[in-house]
DNA sequence: ATTGTTTCCGTATGACCTACGGAAATGGGG
DNA sequence: CCCCATTTCCGTAGGTCATACGGAAACAAT
């Protein structure tokens, strides 16, 4: 199915929920069974246990021992509790200012990856036009805040960031999609590659892959470490390079 | 919804008709009124139109004239089928192997965003567990043909080539996402921004985000293209300085 | 106790994927 | 020409999901 996203809801409504904004005390009436609070931790809960694609209103409700219409009185709709699962993991983050602008990108980079792995739903959640809450606000503020300290002209700040952001969010989603998919499917990413290994026994061509095959007898693909582990460290490679070309291209 | 990806069906299975393996002749019985071409050709013009949430497998069987089950007579199921589409288009990048390294690494990128392009459901496809087929495996090819050129080590085109891919496929995802919203929701990127004024005027505050009030003030935000262009221009931006990076690496 | 207000939630609708099993088409053997 | 094994087609039905609707239930003030 496609990435989850905001629905077409009234805007004011769902910034309201995202920054908390009380909606005018309720003197009289049922008192409230389940809070906003309580829906989106379940929601979470649910979520990182059995994936996204589980995440159905009905077992929402289910967890918090309340109808599956209740929720309905708190929050607008599914993806609206989504943008509210989403603002939160991200204020998890705990970003500190230390260090020297490049340490605070890769802090930042951590940080935003710890999210992702405790959080592995978060690679279904587009990112384009995200939730404007206080947890997205702050990383941004944060990101912007250590690469305007880098020197680059303002106009280069923001499209640094947009490169920088884009590749950090891939990143960490890339990094976590197979996990997920482990979780999902209770099949581990080595055991799919084993699955397949019918692949390079029937389909691989050594003459319609030259490169591939001169890599792999020149042993490049012997890693000691796991699969993830290979995943990890080139995307920290790859953060260092760009942030050395970025730094390179003051000068 | 969580992101499309492979079901558990039979590796072997997907793999031969990925390849296009014909299950052998079958001389008796009932004509087919259908192929899998066909079938994955109309699933991926349903997808370009309405999106991947749209390409339901009624949705495509309708497309055929066709009932909906004649359908998992040839294709598994809609997993397997979103893997056709998928090693389908990535085989229109048609990648030529023409000028430096540098050049090479960047008409991927450009090809590999063109499919993006021209069929934004790929955002929604997750690329971790890739359909081994023909389309993605030329591209492997191709991209680490192009990073063994540059004079990295082995063991570092392998690192290199999973960041500059991630980077690719993250920075095409990105930029797309706005695209198939506007086409999902009927409304464009920039009046999403537009409805949402209400969290400039409501919600920002000016000392809880300092560096993004600087850099407003100094017209960093002041753009004359759309937001489209300038995401477009932030992620070669940042490939560039990706290679940069690389390629600095190795003196 | 009545009334206004708010929350809770059972029911129902419509969309989806796909298991099942029978109907329909096809070509070869008698 | 008829029969029948083989293959494809597809109607039906069961399971899942989001959510619109409307009434029941809880609560505060009167």
């Amino acid at each position: 199915m496609a990435a989850e996203r905001s629905g077409g809801g009234d805007p004011a409504r769902t910034l309201a929920l995202l920054w908390r904004d009380p909606p005018e005390p309720k003197p009289v009436g049922r008192k409230p069974k389940v809070s906003v609070d309580q829906i989106v931790n379940a929601a979470i809960t649910v979520a990182d246990r059995e994936g996204l694609g589980a995440m159905s209103m009905a077992r929402v409700a289910q967890e918090l021992g309340v109808g599956t219409m209740s929720l309905y009185t708190h929050v607008p709709g599914k993806a609206e509790l989504i943008d509210l699962m989403t603002d939160t993991v991200l204020q998890e983050r705990e970003l500190t200012p230390e260090g020297t602008w490049r340490e605070r990108v890769k802090h930042y980079a951590d940080r935003t990856r710890a999210v992702y792995q405790a959080h592995p739903w978060m690679r279904d959640v587009s990112m384009v036009r995200p939730p404007l809450g206080p947890g997205l606000m702050d990383g941004q503020e944060f990101l912007l805040a250590a690469l305007a300290d880098s020197g680059l002209e303002p106009r280069h700040v923001t499209v640094a960031h947009v490169a920088v952001e884009g590749f950090v969010h891939g990143a960490a989603a890339s990094e976590v999609d197979d996990q997920q998919l482990a979780a999902a499917t209770g099949e581990s990413g080595d055991s799919w590659w084993g699955a397949r290994q019918v692949f390079w026994d029937d389909y691989f061509d050594v003459e319609r892959y030259p490169t591939m095959t001169t890599l792999w007898n020149a042993g490049a693909y012997e890693v000691g470490d796991s699969l993830a582990d290979h995943v990890h460290s080139s995307f920290d490679y790859g953060l260092d390079k760009l942030l050395d070309g970025i730094e390179g291209g003051m000068r």
